[in-house]
Parts: structure tokens; sequence; C-alpha cells
DNA sequence: TTCTACACTTAGCACACCTCGT
DNA sequence: ACGAGGTGTGCTAAGTGTAGAA
């Protein structure tokens, strides 16, 4: 925001601890902890207010290692498995809601099917300080853009004002709907005027003991993993079976709208990988001129700079056409992969939205080392999951 | 019913560190 | 041994959601 922060001091910090534990000694001399608290109904361990937005409070939690945030990602996963009960029943009572004369059960319905859909977030009202970012109930009607018959063009900027693009088919009710909502609005008014995500997030309690809007992307990002694991792998070895977990992670990854800038070195590395194989394509032809000489018992031409080269028998050298072709051929899709993933980030989802015993029991009924797909903190923060049953689906 | 304080999850970026091919 | 490129970690901002005050 353009300000100096000002460095935090004991005298700023609260600490949370149990009522008998000894109080941690400040480590400065001289100076003293602000408060001390104990309070065994929260889980953070310290506390200090932001010194440049002082209504804005900056914890010290455990990690994501520690059982105690385990349990709760658990809970979390729990409770989205739970909406599998209730989908189907949920999807039905939106549906017949897209055309309720009660105005905010219409705009429930809509924004309901499009969290669920699109995997939108819930949308909270921003003070005029923040970004200019929305999400589903604070989407503007310039954000939704109906094209005849049933299209939506949707452009706007979410959380960290990554932009949301995409065209999407939708029911015609939602289509209808959509078009009321912003007849005889500004294209800067509410979308949904009648709605936000408390009155939203009650309805949605009422459905599904728990249910908040967050669980739906929970839910879909689980369930599109658990779905195309289950439909793609085809037996293969291990490297085949991690592409198939990595493309489905990446379509989780596009659902949820998880994205990176283009790393700088990115188009250098692109053009480096076109000369090698520009490179090996001139190696190529090389070998197969050597091979229709060779067949017809004659030597191989010269190198460029005039040495001779070693007189290859043809099977030999058909190997080395093989074994070229195969590289090419390996770098081609590299390069394909690199520039299909350059602006998708695939982290976001496998730390936040894909339940692991998805993975762990994936894993082992493929016979995938777990290391393969989770790196040294994943393991631990997923360490909750490892024993899941092998025959384990969300 | 609305507002606000509080508590917690989710998010992308920078850069140190590691790995692997040359 | 070197360096390009990839990976992992720290950082902290930016979201979501609840409870209780107004």
């Amino acid at each position: 925001m353009g300000k100096l922060k000002k460095r935090i001091r004991p005298r700023d910090i609260t600490i949370n601890i149990g009522k008998d534990a000894p109080i941690p000694e400040c480590p400065i001399r001289g100076e003293r902890w602000k408060e001390i608290r104990h309070d065994n109904t929260v889980t953070w361990l310290a506390f200090w207010n932001d010194p440049i937005n002082p209504k804005e409070f900056k914890y010290v939690f455990l990690a994501a290692s520690s059982t105690l945030k385990g349990q709760s990602d658990k809970e979390k996963y729990e409770k989205a498995r739970l909406l599998k009960d209730y989908i189907h029943g949920i999807r039905t009572a939106y549906t017949k809601d897209f055309a309720s004369k009660d105005p905010m059960k219409k705009q429930i319905a809509v924004a309901t099917y499009l969290i669920d859909k699109l995997a939108l977030r819930a949308g909270n009202e921003k003070d005029d300080d923040e970004a200019d970012t929305v999400g589903c109930c604070t989407l503007k009607v310039e954000n939704v853009e109906p094209v005849p018959p049933n299209i939506l063009k949707f452009d706007f900027l979410g959380k960290d004002s990554i932009r949301y693009q995409n065209e999407v088919e939708v029911e015609s009710g939602v289509f209808k709907a959509i078009q009321q909502f912003r007849s005889g609005k500004e294209g800067s008014e509410d979308l949904f005027d009648k709605l936000d995500t408390s009155k939203l997030n009650a309805h949605l309690k009422e459905l599904m003991p728990g249910l908040t809007a967050k669980v739906f992307r929970t839910y879909n990002a689980s369930i599109t993993l658990d779905d195309m694991l289950s439909r793609k792998t085809n037996g293969g070895d291990v490297l085949e079976k991690v592409v198939v977990y990595q493309q489905a992670n990446k379509e989780v990854a596009i659902i949820c709208n998880h994205q990176r800038t283009v790393s700088k070195t990115h188009s250098a590395q692109m053009s480096r990988l076109n000369e090698k194989i520009e490179e090996l394509k001139g190696v190529l032809e090389e070998l197969k001129t050597d091979l229709s000489r060779a067949k017809k018992g004659k030597p191989p031409l010269k190198n460029a700079d005039g040495k001779p080269k070693r007189n290859l028998n043809p099977e030999a050298l058909e190997r080395k056409i093989a074994q070229t072709n195969a590289k090419i051929e390996k770098m081609e899709r590299d390069k394909e992969t690199k520039e299909d993933l350059k602006t998708v980030a695939l982290g976001t989802s496998k730390i936040n939205y894909l339940d692991p015993r998805i993975t762990v029991a994936w894993c082992k009924r493929h016979e995938v080392p777990i290391e393969k797909i989770f790196n040294k903190s994943l393991l631990a923060k997923f360490a909750w999951s490892m024993d899941v049953d092998p025959s384990f689906r969300f």
C-alpha cells in the first residue's frame, strides 16, 4: 500500500497458552508480552494487529503437519463427501427454483448453480479500500454476458485479481434468469441484488448440515480427481500413471482457475527446446542417408567438418534412428506440456482441494510410490491419510 | 437484520536450494 | 565442476465464514 510497516514488538503480541503452562520468557530484554490468554476454544498460539490496518489480525498458527490441522483438514473433506449424498436433491431443488416467483429464491438458485457448476467462490462484500475483485454473490452485470441461445460469457477479476474468463453453455432457465437479473441495470450494478453470502450460506445450511459455498469447490475438485483417475488409469508403467494423475490434477486446476504468471525464462526455454529438436531432426536425416547407403554397402558420408564417421551396419543404424525418433517425440511432448501448463498452477489444488485419501488409495491400488505425487511437506501435511484402505473412493 | 470482530483457509510470488545433464 | 532449470519453502495477502453486538 506504499506504507512502511512498523516492526512488531513483544508489547504488540498476545500469547495463548494452557492455564498451567509456563509463560514463555520474552526474548527481548526490558520488554514484555501484551497479554497472556488461556483460550482453548481457538487454535492460535499468538496474534497481533497489523500496524498498517489495525483492525486486521495476524496469527501464529500450528503447522500444516500438526495433528490439529490434520484433523480439521480431514473434517473438511468428510463434509465435502457428505455433499455427495445431498447433491442430487440440491440440484433438483435449485433447478426447480430457476423459475421461482420469489426473487430471492430465484437468485439463490442461480447463484448456487454457478457455484456448483463453475466452482465459483462465494463472493463476500469488500470494503472500498480493498481490491476491486468479485466472487459469485458480488458479480456485476458487466461480468456476465448472455449470448443467445444459451451461452454465458464470464469475465471478472477473482481472488488475488486473477482473471476468470469462461464461456459456458447453461440451462435455458439459468440463461433467462440471468437476462432478467441484468435487465434495467447499469453494468456496474450487482447481478444478484437480493443476495449476499450470509443469505446464501444460511440457505445452504438448510439443505445439508454445515454446508457452505466453499464446500462445493472442495467437492467438485475431489470428485473430479476421483472420477478421472478411475476412468483414465489403464495399466501402463509408473511414469504413464503419473501422467494420468497430472492430467487429472490439471483438469481440477483449470476448474478452480488456479493460475500462475508465465516465468520470465519461459520463451527462452521454449526456443532452446525448438533448437534442440531441429538439431535432432538434422541428425535423423543424416542417419537415414547413412542407412540407405549402408544397405547398398556404401560407407557413410563424411561429417560436415570433413572427418570420416564410423561405418555402422544397417541394424545399428536402424536402432539409432529409433532412439533419435523417441528422443524427438519426448521433447515434442515435453514442449507441449510445458506450453500447456505455463499459466496453470497445479500446487494449489493439491494442497487445498484434493482429498489426499483419493491419491493415497489410488497409489496403493496401482503400485505408484506416493512420493511420485506428494513431496516431503505434503507427505507431512497428509500424514492422517496414509493408512487409508486401498478401496477408498471419495 | 445488519455490522463488525474474529478465526481460520486459500492463494500466488520470490528466491534459496537442489538436481541433473554436460 | 558448472549452470540451467526445476522444486520447495517462507511469506503474508486475500479470501471464507461465524458469532455476537448494535
